[in-house]
This record gives C-alpha cells, sequence and structure tokens, in this order.
DNA sequence: TCTGGGGTCCTAGGACCC
DNA sequence: TCTGGGGTCCTAGGACCC
C-alpha cells in the first residue's frame, strides 16, 4: 500500500475550501427576513431532529442532531423558528454558489450541499487573503449567503482554515494557513486531534493512548507506526497536515458506486401494501439518479427497519440482495424486484418504521454492456421501455418530482413524512415564487 | 407521541483454490 | 504422532464525512 501523492506542494498552488455558515438556515434567510435576529432551525426528514442551527440557536445550548421532541420547552420559551428541510431549495442554493465560484477558478469540487474545494494557483500569501476576501463578498451579493473561506496548501489544512475563518468575530471570515509557517505549529497544537478532517471519536481515543492529542502530536508522529497500528488512511491524513496533498481533485464528477434512497415513516406500518408503496417510491426515484449518472445496476437490494428507539416492540431489521441477469437501468424491473424481495423479508406482527432500496455494482450503460446473445425481440421491448424510461425522466424534470410514476400515485400516503413546516420552493416552482405586494 | 439520509474508504476474515 | 501455505476474491462491518 503506498501513499498517493498529488502533485507537489509547490508554494504558488493552493486550495480554498468554501462553505456555507448554518448553510440551511442562511438558506431560508435569503428568502424570508422574519428569521433574520432570532433563533431559527431546521429539522431532519419527518421534522425529528436538528440538523441545522443558527448562532442565535446555538447560543441556546441546543446540540446538533437534538430530537425535537426534547427541546420543546426551549422553543416556546425562546420563539424558536423551527422548519421542515427543504432540500430543493438548498441544492438549487449550492448550484448558485458553485457558479458564483466558477468565476474564481476553473477547477471547483462540490464536496458537500454547502461546501467546495476550489484550486487557486499562482497566488503569494497576501494576495490569497484578498482573494478569499473577493470571494466571500460575491457570494454575499449575488446569493445572500455568508460564507468561510480557509485557504491552505491541503485540503486537510484548508479545512483546519475554515474553521479558524469562521472563529472571526468581525472582518472577512477569510484564513490563510501556511504549513510551512512558524504560527502554524501553535495553531496545530491547540488544535484536538479530533478536529482534524478524517479523525473521528474512535480514532481519536486510540490515538489519545498513545499520547497523542492534538493536530501537531499527530503531523509529527513516525509515520511507520501510523501505518502499522492505524491505515494507510491516518498517514494520509498526517501527510497532509505537512502540506503535502494526498486528496486531490481526480475523484470529481465520477460515478456514485453505490445509490441509496431510505426515509423513516410519517408513522409506523404493520401493513406490507403500504411499506410496498414506500419502496415503490424508493425505486423510482433511485432508479432516475441511476438513469442521471448513466449507470446501470447489477445487484439490488431492499431493507426495512422497526424503530430502534422503540424497546418496549420486537425488532427486526433485515436486508436482502437481488441479482438481475442483465445489468438494468428499468424501473419497472426494479419494481418487481422489490415486490419480490419484500415479499420474502415481510414478517407479520413488526411496525416498521424506516424502509430503503440500495443500488449497488453500478456499471457504465455503454451499448457494450447489452448482452450480445439478446434477441430482436427483447432488444425491441428493451429499447421501448428505455424511451418510456427518457419520458418520465423528461417530464419530472421539467414539471416536478412525481409528476409521472409508474403504478399508483403517491400523494397522501401513510409512510410520508411529516413535513409540517416546509419554505415555499422559491426558486425551483414557478407556483411557490416569493411574491412582491406593492402597497 | 416524537430520534435524518446518503455517501466513501478500508480492513479483517472466511471461502476457495492449488 | 505429525495434519501446508500462500494466494485471491468477496462480504460484512467499522469508521468517517456532511
Amino acid at each position: 500500500m503506498s501513499i498517493q501523492q498529488a502533485g507537489s506542494s509547490r508554494r504558488n498552488k493552493w486550495v480554498a475550501l468554501v462553505d456555507g455558515t448554518n448553510f440551511f438556515v442562511s438558506c431560508e434567510r435569503a428568502f424570508s427576513p422574519r428569521l433574520h435576529g432570532r433563533p431559527v432551525g431546521v429539522m431532519s426528514n419527518n421534522d425529528g431532529c436538528i440538523i441545522a442551527r443558527s448562532d442565535e440557536l446555538k447560543a441556546l445550548g441546543v446540540p446538533m442532531g437534538a430530537p425535537v421532541h426534547k427541546i420543546q420547552h426551549l422553543i416556546r420559551r425562546h420563539r424558536i423558528a423551527l422548519l421542515s428541510s427543504n432540500f430543493t431549495l438548498y441544492a438549487d442554493m449550492n448550484r448558485r454558489l458553485n457558479d458564483i465560484l466558477s468565476c474564481f477558478s476553473d477547477r471547483v469540487e462540490p464536496y458537500s450541499v454547502d461546501e467546495s474545494f476550489v484550486e487557486l494557483s499562482g497566488f503569494f500569501t497576501d494576495g490569497l487573503l484578498e482573494q478569499g476576501r473577493q470571494i466571500e463578498q460575491a457570494i454575499a451579493q449575488q446569493a445572500h449567503l455568508p460564507v468561510g473561506v480557509g485557504i491552505a496548501q491541503t485540503r486537510t489544512l484548508a479545512k483546519l482554515a475554515n474553521s479558524q475563518a469562521k472563529l472571526k468575530r468581525q472582518g472577512p471570515k477569510v484564513s490563510v494557513l501556511d504549513a510551512d509557517a512558524d504560527s502554524t505549529c501553535q495553531l496545530l497544537e491547540a488544535t484536538p486531534v479530533e478536529e482534524v478532517w478524517g479523525v473521528g471519536k474512535r480514532l481519536a481515543e486510540r490515538l489519545r493512548r498513545l499520547g497523542i492529542d492534538n493536530a501537531w502530536q499527530l503531523r509529527e508522529a513516525p509515520e511507520a507506526m501510523l501505518r502499522k497500528r492505524f491505515s494507510v488512511t491516518l498517514a494520509r491524513i498526517q501527510m497532509e497536515l505537512k502540506g503535502q496533498p494526498c486528496h486531490d481533485g481526480s475523484g470529481k464528477e465520477t460515478a456514485k458506486k453505490q445509490l441509496r434512497v431510505s426515509r423513516s415513516f410519517g408513522r409506523a406500518s404493520d401493513n406490507q401494501q403500504e411499506v410496498l408503496d414506500a419502496l415503490r417510491h424508493h425505486v423510482q426515484r433511485a432508479a432516475e439518479k441511476l438513469r442521471e449518472q448513466k449507470s446501470l445496476v447489477k445487484t439490488f437490494s431492499i431493507f426495512l427497519r422497526t424503530n430502534p428507539f422503540r424497546s418496549d416492540r420486537p425488532q427486526h431489521s433485515d436486508t436482502l440482495l437481488y441479482q438481475f441477469d442483465q445489468p438494468t437501468a428499468d424501473t419497472t424491473e426494479m419494481l418487481e424486484a422489490a415486490r419480490k424481495l419484500l415479499r420474502r423479508l415481510w414478517r407479520e406482527g413488526y411496525h416498521y418504521h424506516k424502509a430503503g432500496v440500495l443500488l449497488m455494482e453500478l456499471v457504465d450503460a455503454s451499448p457494450a454492456q447489452l448482452s450480445v446473445l439478446e434477441t430482436s425481440e427483447t432488444q425491441n421491448q428493451r429499447l421501448k421501455r428505455e424511451r418510456l424510461m427518457q419520458v418520465m425522466d423528461r417530464v419530472n424534470l421539467s414539471q416536478g418530482r412525481g409528476s409521472v410514476t409508474l403504478g399508483v400515485g403517491m400523494k397522501e400516503a401513510g409512510w410520508k413524512a411529516r413535513q409540517e413546516k416546509r419554505s415555499p420552493a422559491y426558486t425551483t416552482s414557478w407556483q411557490e415564487l416569493p411574491k412582491v405586494v406593492a402597497r
């Protein structure tokens, strides 16, 4: 196993991590002035727990992931505004953010729904700070979103620089971290090891037992020991802390290797038909994603699970796999597979709480993948269905997701998540455009 | 009553083969 | 009495991320 090094750490090659501050909350605020200056939270699917918090909500001591039902007393006392998540809006705002970033660099790599890496070349350190400010300003002006910008030689350091930037009380939230600067030693010493990107709770515990408590100690630890006692992953993190890039941008835009669609139900169900309805929905969505990235699936699977928090009820959780004879992107074939699998997986007397679909072993949908043994008749059928899928995808893209489905409509189904406080799809639905009223 | 969803990468260990 | 060793492939599960 070798450590892959992507390029050398030449002084003029830098990477910026641009990250939306309290992103989901900021997206909501961009369209709703009443949300400014008060505690705001965005809830998970099903309005179950808190997945984004404004600074005011953080100040009240509400932790990330807090179950909503456990903070009811705070909600009333402090006039907390809670919103259901509106991922259509957040994804669209993310697209805008990346459009703006692409004016600053032709190498922008979206990393998650609220952050992107941007390669910056040919700058000296002070020029970098100014560049970061311009990025921050452009996003504030054009997308009305606050961001933090962290710049360094590697992504791991840019992550740390970004957290530094966000700590700034006033002025631009931009920070540059030079791996070779003297000040970096102090900063890394003051950084607990679990705050390093890629070091979670478990690894941190093990590192602490060896006397490695902070980022500087990790950077200076013997590399051979890290590789032997831990893994190549930790050795790469160490290289990155030294300023030698090990993650590069080559992974961008590659097709996903697995796709998953799953949801908890609005209420638990012991009705097989109802669960099948939920799975049908998930299958259709998964198949769309599959066709979007131009892949075919070989191994298909579904899973079911009861609510693990209900220790008073019997628990059942299981997954079943299905192998397609030929890789496919056809929704009808996947629906059929899901139906068969569910019949085998189903157990009477359990209240199921979540169901999902997993597409594994994805292959490229090039014509070479099709069987040479296919008869002209089956080929005709396949082409007809492919055209049907194309039409469905186009309609759903232009008219909104779920406009056309195979089988029963999904409108009032019992498994549907609760989303009682969702904001409108301001930017992606003609029906929900913000209204301006002249007085 | 009420506790998210969707990913990636790596490793250990079993199965199998010669 | 002694009961191989080394390779590959696959899968489950751990750990981490946002």
